[in-house]
DNA sequence: CTGAATGTAACCGTAACTGTTACGACTGAC
DNA sequence: GTCAGTCGTAACAGTTACGGTTACATTCAG
């Protein structure tokens, strides 16, 4: 069980309500969207609220309320998501406790590593650009048996 | 502080030994490199345990002992140092319980992530394998104040 | 033999995440 | 206005992983 899943979780939910509101009696609340997830409303309400915030989703209170998409699913790629769901924590972490400045390595190795891990981040956005939640729902359909 | 910081650890190590083996006299020791690092012995141990396990480095025990460059630092890419020291754990995490299989999305989002994740890891290895153990430790040294 | 270093196992404290319960806030339906 | 259903959020428990530390057996040059 390796660091955290949000970003799987977040793109499960967009791609679900994707899907959903092709049914336009549909109401997709977060009860509805976690059994699809397997998991507890609450984890699916924080997701959701992190999307709020990067403007992907809309939520409606009181009564009949729910959750709805914000932008249409060809225009959300997974890089939105990654930057939606992300707490800014890098992709790889550097030294806990920093290294020795008197030290020739120890001095320069930060530096140096953080220009390495910022193409590193840069390459997985790339990468993450070129999918949108369209595309996820389109290859989802595509595998059911 | 998020996640490991073993890839940062390690491309330090190797680093330090390629710096440090200029030195004929020098001998590097597990304690030597922590002071570098400014951590334990034992994280280096286990840290240099790993890249001896991938034919990194080597180790001579008894007195006067240490470790050394099994390959030459023009040899050592990125990637092959996360190969060492990644533990098989993916750079982002599937569902923690499987999702509902009764939901067309939850049948086959798995699947589709795993591709795209799939495409992520491949897009951070050929990032990883651009750069050497030679390129950080030249990339350290014109750093130097 | 002696000393210095590796190789490991064991344990602790911390941090992060998921899952869960609980409860207040909000609002459409009646 | 009341009610019921949902969001919003705080609080807590359980689990996991990691870094750090101590301890000790093992190995080997001198």
């Amino acid at each position: 069980m390796s660091g955290n899943s949000r970003l799987c979780v977040a793109v499960h939910v967009l791609t679900w309500m994707a899907l959903d509101r092709r049914d336009p009696a549909a109401v997709a609340t977060s009860q509805r969207i976690a059994v699809s997830v397997n998991t507890n409303p609450v984890v699916i309400r924080r997701c959701l609220g992190q999307l709020r915030e990067a403007g992907l989703v809309q939520s409606r209170r009181g009564a009949g309320a729910g959750w709805s998409l914000a932008r249409e699913p060809e225009s959300i790629t997974l890089l939105d998501v990654y930057l939606a769901v992300g707490d800014d924590e890098p992709l790889f972490a550097l030294h806990h406790s920093p290294p020795s400045q008197s030290c020739p390595v120890g001095f320069g190795i930060q530096p140096a590593l953080r220009q390495v891990f910022g193409r590193l981040d840069e390459a997985v956005r790339r990468e993450l650009a070129t999918t949108t939640i369209a595309d996820m729902l389109l290859d989802v359909l595509a595998r059911q048996p």
